[in-house]
DNA sequence: TGATTTTGTTGTGTTGGCAAACATATAAGG
DNA sequence: CCTTATATGTTTGCCAACACAACAAAATCA
């Protein structure tokens, strides 16, 4: 199928730094993705000799960046090979601002999570008291930073339109930020590198590398928090990022005509219709945890709720017949109240959808409940952090 | 922006023969796509040392993919550069049916379209049909052909949806094609290496690559024909294809929540609301001629024709917002009488588009209406075939 | 006509990965 | 327990691809 991955190519050559390049990349990318891997499995993933992978995995471990440890038994036949695996004393920062509260992590570049530092706040922040906070937060970390061997940056995972450019955020709207310079603040701030994205995009990314989406080069995620329904989209394998950034914003496109009109300026977008709002008025409840959402679901018997449910079920089909028609996914993952949604009456969901989409597009489609639990946002952001990292070990470990 | 570039990466390692076959790959694209060029400017858009072209053009000329010719007078100081052209005498074959026809093409890889061939049908043809006239017409063209150096294969424009896989076609409603696997049985009939893709797709390929579109890494195509409206989507800078190769079809999402029930089974797709045939009434045509349909807007001041052009527009512009706060492109490409409706009203679409969609979103986008004519589909199609040749050079032309 | 500039050409150097031969560590079999 | 088979790490030499530098050629410019 020569059509889908061709046409995208640069019109760059390629020299032998680049293969370099390309394959310490490679090789860090399996370990850090798929965990840690004997020398011989990185061998048969990469198709390279194994004398090849011996030097790109000795130059990994000069670098700092991965550490190779005694084979575990494994009752095979032959020599045992040695376990590659990342550095987890190579760490991002994750940021996450929210409603009420700003969260900061350490995670390592083994995918687990040093710390998490949840700030509560009594009101909104305003971007510069998330960048204050941010940096108290450091300053309490600094000891502990200090025991890392490398921190690589910080990854920002924002609700809202942010410039992928320099990490501008143009529109948070459930934290009122417009055009707020929150990458270049936070970097003056701390002394770090900050990289800025959508948090439904990185979280969408987080779900195919680590969750629901493993093996998935085409899926389509959608979270529903407390702040509206944020999206994204894998395609190919990478990150719909469209020129700017913004791509991906399915909780913006209509699904009733004859809805109210969404804080963006338009009719009957989902964000509207589908809210975590409407079904807590409905099932009672005041906390917004998911937890608890899923067992008012699960108990409830009330007509009100299950035509509730049956209500956003259905624009929730709605804004999934257009994207399964437009994207031709493999797989939907659903996080947040949309999860809970999902779990009270999957197979409705499945009916709603299936009935609406395109024949053939339904096909290869299936329907799951994001994997990832609280410290989606954490891995997500970090993944930002060390996406430069990943693609150019050498350059940016020496720098 | 590592981010964006990333994490599409395969597992598989790099060496020295993929080296080679990039560099290969991406002069012959360069030249191909964008016409010839002296070797200078490719040392220069390559960033490869001029002694490597040297050797890569020398390669392909061997092949007998590009020609060196005297440089042209340049009126610049310095040695003359000999220009490298794609050789006119590769061809590949193009194929469109339609409702009323199937066009036949040869399409040389310097993208003229040498021969034209259109087999009107006098009624809707079955894939068996197509097939048949394919093959009648290229038997015509034997002679003809073999005064080519090489014909790559047959590229197939069909609209409706195709398997990107085997060339299966799912479902081309307008055809009355029910899963016709049309790439086998063309290729069993013919003897050529076929592939097959739903024409709005390659025509958004093809306007990125030729027409509209240069130089546009995210853009969206959409196209009105008597068959209805197709669509496609590049995005960084390749084809969306999704799992299969059904993505793209903007022409079922939903643009009225109170409209009718679309051929595909849903409710209110664009493809309903907005169509030829209600223009045409309006306008009191018969023919489905662009020109005409563009001289009879520009002269028409019924306030009959100005309604149902500003309903079209209004139902478009509801399509294109979902589209843009979905791709965020940074180009709307608008062929067929969805070209002419936005020429009899660009200000009006593009008011109704910059109100409804998210104002970042909005900022970096333009709208413009389709460049290449009646040429699009075979170049397109030729496009596809042309594909595997353009990414590995040196085993296609030999092998 | 000679200086300057640009680029093709040629020979040499560097580098990355491959292949083969060898070494080593495990399991299986008697 | 020793031998054999198997898988994989290790080392060495080789090859392919590109970069670089020196030189040559072909144009403009003064």
């Amino acid at each position: 199928m020569p059509y889908r991955s061709d046409s995208g190519q640069s019109a760059r050559g390629n020299n032998l730094d680049t293969v370099r390049k390309h394959n310490l990349s490679v090789v860090l990318g399996l370990v850090h993705r798929r965990g840690p891997a004997s020398r011989s499995r990185l061998t048969e993933a990469t198709g390279l000799n194994r004398s090849t992978i011996a030097a790109l995995v000795g130059e990994l471990v000069e670098l700092g960046l991965v550490v190779e440890s005694e084979p575990s038994a494994s009752n095979r036949v032959g020599r045992p090979s040695p376990v590659v695996a990342p550095d987890a004393s190579v760490v991002a920062l994750a940021v996450n601002p929210e409603i009420d509260a700003v969260t900061v992590g350490v995670v390592g570049l083994d995918g687990t999570v040093h710390h998490r530092v949840r700030e509560a706040t009594d009101r909104v922040p305003t971007a510069a008291e998330a960048v204050a906070i941010v940096a108290t937060v450091l300053d309490g970390l600094r000891a502990d930073l200090a025991s890392y061997s490398r921190v690589v940056g910080i990854g920002v995972a924002v609700p809202g339109l942010v410039r992928e450019e320099d990490g501008m955020v143009r529109l948070a709207p459930h934290l009122a930020w417009v055009d707020e310079p929150f990458a270049s603040e936070l970097a003056d701030a701390t002394g770090f590198p900050v990289l800025v994205a959508n948090d439904a995009s990185l979280g969408a990314n987080a779900e195919r590398l680590f969750g629901a989406g493993t093996h998935a080069s085409d899926l389509v995620y959608l979270n529903g928090g407390a702040s509206g329904v944020g999206a994204g989209v894998i395609a190919r394998g990478a990150p719909l990022t469209g020129i700017a950034g913004y791509a991906g914003e399915l909780g913006h496109t209509l699904v009733n005509s004859a809805g109210v009109r969404c804080h963006c300026g338009a009719i009957g977008c989902l964000d509207t219709e589908v809210n975590q709002g409407a079904l807590m008025r409905a099932l009672g409840l005041e906390s917004a945890d998911i937890d608890e959402i899923d067992r008012a679901l699960a108990a409830s018997e009330s007509p009100k709720v299950a035509a509730e449910v049956e209500r956003q079920l259905g624009f929730l089909s709605v804004a999934l017949r257009n994207a399964v028609n437009v994207f031709n996914p493999q797989l939907i993952v659903l996080g947040g109240f949309l999860g809970s949604l999902f779990e009270a009456a999957p197979a409705r969901l499945e009916q709603l959808v299936t009935e609406s989409v395109l024949t053939a597009a339904g096909e290869s489609l299936r329907i799951v409940r994001a994997e990832l639990g609280s410290s989606l946002l954490m891995v997500a952001a970090a993944e930002l952090a060390f996406a430069s990292l990943l693609a150019d070990p050498a350059t940016i470990a020496e720098g």
